[in-house]
DNA sequence: AATTAATTAAAACGTTTGTTTGAATCATAC
DNA sequence: GTATGATTCAAACAAACGTTTTAATTAATT
């Protein structure tokens, strides 16, 4: 059950970054402990403070490594579209999958460690504590402002503010779908042990069947 | 700034309660301190080990005594819905409402507290501390498991499974929506300021389009 | 009014927390 | 080999943590 690594495994810095990335995921920032991280790193405590600085510039960094290449491929993917699209508009379904789409592959990737951080990031987006909100708001800025205006392009005749709630009700729908899969467990039992792209083909259609919605009105007692 | 409490505002447990509910919301379960909570309440440290055991049953107390309430509803309504339809099938409209629309109602409540319990209540979903997540399965099994019932009833034409992934995606859609809303004006700059009718209103349609998408075939390079 | 029970108060308990320090070890360059 | 810089190490730091204890106070009962 100690999932500490062989010292082998890596840099010390490396090492630190996956063994607390991990352990955030399992328990939390604040239930995470340096003693734990550099224990199930092989490294010495002090090796954090002399790495990274303070275990809050850790957290930074631990979102930095795995964001910055996230939000790259999605651009890149977006930029496809756009040349490929030329002056035509580009179906929205093609927009959603290069952000949510890539996402859902990337934690896929269960090895590499992309699922591991996935889940951390999709319980962050809630998380109190206000410097990983304002880091990763800032991280993610210019990425979903460039997909908010690709969809408000291809939805010339949608609210702006519509879709931009749409969004963030699909940012929500995702970060649940990967990051509390166990709940779902607890509550109704089990799942059939599902391959992830089976996840990629459900959350998508039902992402999409939201965007798509018409806007009825439903009231306060329907 | 300083959000403590006048000691005439209810007995002692109550206040405690409250601010522990507040507390928990800004900075979470680790990051709230006994000496916080009873310094906000205007109680003795004590206090919450001589009223609740210890800060674990705390936690759980501070979930029992609004989720109890909030599911006593939901069954209800569901009730309601049953003997109104004999034995028609329910519109799935009514069943999603039924759920999802009142946890939106009790959010809306700003003044009594549920507005701040619904915030704290999404972003634990997915919360890593093990006895949290295990005490609100247990307080939401019977609920999920008849309103998933009544959803298979509603519509027998579609996979259980997929019924299943979908309530998933709603209850994110619908916590993300209700705790992370400060995240996305983060990223986005500002929302409408916004009252929350129309946000029961916008979820309503948003997850109804997930529910009813159909399923298609998302491959990983659509 | 006396007695019992329930609550609040102040102080201290032993742990654990993140961080810092100064010496020891390692790698690399001259 | 010796010097230089980077890294690792063991030890210690004050501060904050949840909990417990014992005394003081309040409320209820007889």
């Amino acid at each position: 059950m100690n999932g500490s690594l062989a010292k082998g495994n890596g840099d010390t810095r490396s090492r630190i970054l996956d063994a607390a990335e991990a352990l955030f995921v399992e328990q939390g920032f604040d239930g995470t402990s340096m003693r734990g991280i550099t224990g199930r790193a092989g490294a010495n405590l002090a090796a954090i403070n002399y790495h990274f600085g303070s275990k809050e510039q850790l957290i930074q960094e631990v979102f930095r490594r795995r964001l910055t290449e996230l939000n790259r491929i999605r651009l890149a993917r977006l930029h496809e579209l756009e040349v490929e699209a030329g002056e035509a508009p580009i179906k929205p379904s093609r927009i959603v999958d290069a952000f949510f789409g890539t996402a859902l592959r990337m934690a896929a990737d269960v090895e590499g460690g992309g699922h591991t951080f996935m889940r951390l990031l999709g319980r962050t987006y809630t998380d109190p504590q206000g410097f990983v909100r304002k880091f990763l708001a800032e991280e993610y800025a210019e990425c979903v402002e460039r997909f908010l205006a690709a969809l408000y392009r291809a939805l010339p005749d949608v609210d702006r503010n519509e879709i931009l709630w749409r969004f963030h009700f699909m940012m929500g729908a995702m970060s649940y779908a990967i990051a509390g899969t166990d709940a779902l467990q607890l509550v109704t039992g089990k799942f059939d042990d599902e391959d992830p792209s089976r996840l990629v083909s459900r959350l998508m259609s039902f992402l999409l069947g939201g965007l798509r919605a018409p806007l009825a009105d439903f009231g306060s007692s329907p």
